[in-house]
DNA sequence: ATCATTTGTTTCCATGACGGAAACAATAGC
DNA sequence: GCTATTGTTTCCGTCATGGAAACAAATGAT
């Protein structure tokens, strides 16, 4: 069972939806989740820094129709976190019920 | 069914807690949710303030020992608020399993 | 009545988070 | 070289937040 740790840098509404949108694949180009964020790409890049900083987001450069892309995912340890901060929003909700 | 509406003022962390707090009983006094939480009493009665110009909460003094004290609750606006948030959020806990 | 205590608000001030625009860097293709 | 694309960093303004202290209101004590 994992630890209901609330992560703030997590938390955060922005980077929370980030985060779902890594967990739900293995791997999303910077250009997609830009797209599905309501960010300029200056913003989610800092974001995407602070999430990297935390050891919870790994960038894979790709190359795609001749271009060089990061491909983002979650790393083992930002997917613990982010498991850990919904069981504490699970805490949250099931308390609440 | 609930509408999944994510909230800002009530995600922010610390009002997340107050809101939890309050959605689990009729009425609790201003002094024990300064307890229960890691707040100043003049951040504390910031937050509230802000949710009752919200709508979300109320307070109804009350004395208790000789001393006038503040019975917090959520609105019936504000319990549906806070519904509709946790649901936003179980909609993300749900996509990310 | 005066003074001190309790309960909560407001003021003041400092700090940090956040966001976008624009400048910049790196790379690829023409 | 020149341009377009991908993303980062710099710059700057704005807003949220928090605590301390001053304040207000009410009660009890002397």
């Amino acid at each position: 069972m994992v630890e209901p740790r609330f992560d703030d840098l997590i938390h955060a509404p922005h980077r929370l939806r980030i985060c779902a949108m890594l967990s739900q694949a293995e791997g999303i180009e910077f250009g997609e989740v830009l797209n599905r964020s309501e960010l300029s790409k200056s913003a989610l890049s800092k974001h995407l820094s602070q999430l990297a900083q935390a050891g919870y987001v790994t960038d894979t450069p790709i190359v795609r129709e001749g271009r060089s892309r990061q491909l983002l995912s979650l790393t083992p340890v930002g997917r613990i976190a982010y498991a850990d901060h919904l069981a504490a929003l699970q805490r949250i909700i099931e308390e609440s019920t």
